[in-house]
DNA sequence: CCAGACGTTGTT
DNA sequence: GTCTGG
DNA sequence: CCAGACGTTGTT
DNA sequence: GTCTGG
């Protein structure tokens, strides 16, 4: 799944590279800072398409807040055990269908983080970041698929909101853990953004890929990540692993 | 009808 | 808001 | 996702 | 053990 990730690209790095040419300037837009430890319910970059159906870079705040939410408190509370939402079933779910048909969004990232569990051959807990095996020579992000919606609270505050779209893990990632995001290369991101198709059998389509796994590495990394309190470059120097640790 | 859930992951 | 369970 | 809390009363 | 916060 995905419960952590990393996002170090400025606003206009990010207008570039997710070919967004419609004029929006990145002096206007917010600027998040780099963070290599990003956790659910913070703000991340969004991208997605306006009401004009023109692609944007917007803000949100990680974790989808059902639009229904009475109060702060609730909304905050159903957050944080919505961050993620199941490729399988989100045509379904009250929480995500709206969104699936209608507000589809990308979530860029540097990389993400993955914990082994005992599915693996790794000691619990030992993380490991995945990225673009081509981020050394372009710097280039990943794509998460994700929804988006709005909340407004009792006070008559915006809220905006999102979720990573998440699907079972394959090929070598399947070693570290059984899930995995769902990735969107650059050809399918006009049709998922695209917020004048509603149909989910389409959109479910888009998340079909050939080979999930394509163009990523996952490095292990200390367990540096593991505390909210810590950040920076260094948690994603990659380690040495011993030998795969077993109880006894 | 009203009340209560609405989510994921991992672990058991 | 909308569906499910009672 | 992991880490850290997990409680009340009264007083400031 | 389970929930909350970040």
């Amino acid at each position: 799944m995905c419960g952590r990730f990393a996002l170090s690209k400025l606003p206009a790095e990010l207008l570039e590279e997710f070919e967004i040419h419609t004029g929006q300037s990145a002096s206007q837009l917010p600027l998040l800072p780099a963070d290599w430890n990003i956790t659910p319910t913070r703000t991340i970059y969004l991208v997605r398409n306006d009401s004009k159906n023109q692609r944007e870079l917007a803000t949100a705040s990680w974790g989808m807040i059902a639009g229904w939410s009475k109060d702060r408190e609730s909304a905050l509370k159903s957050q944080s055990q919505a961050i993620n939402a199941r490729s399988e079933s989100i045509a379904e779910k009250p929480t995500f269908r709206s969104a699936f048909r209608n507000r589809r969004c990308l979530i860029p990232a540097d990389g993400y983080y993955e914990w082994a569990t005992e599915l693996g051959p790794y000691s619990p807990k030992q993380p490991f970041y995945i990225s673009s095996e081509k981020w050394e020579s372009g710097r280039t992000s990943l794509a998460f698929a994700g929804i988006w919606d709005r909340w407004i609270s009792p006070e008559g505050e915006i809220v905006d909101s999102a979720a990573i779209i998440t699907r079972p893990a394959v090929g070598f990632l399947a070693t570290v853990h059984s899930r995995m995001p769902t990735f969107l290369p650059k050809e399918r991101w006009d049709a998922w953004l695209d917020r004048t198709n509603q149909d989910c059998d389409e959109a479910t389509a888009m998340m079909k890929l050939d080979m999930p796994d394509h163009g990523l590495r996952a490095i292990p990394v200390a367990s540096l990540v593991n505390s909210i309190r810590n950040n920076g470059p260094e948690l994603i120097t990659p380690i040495e692993l011993g030998e795969p640790q077993t109880l006894f």
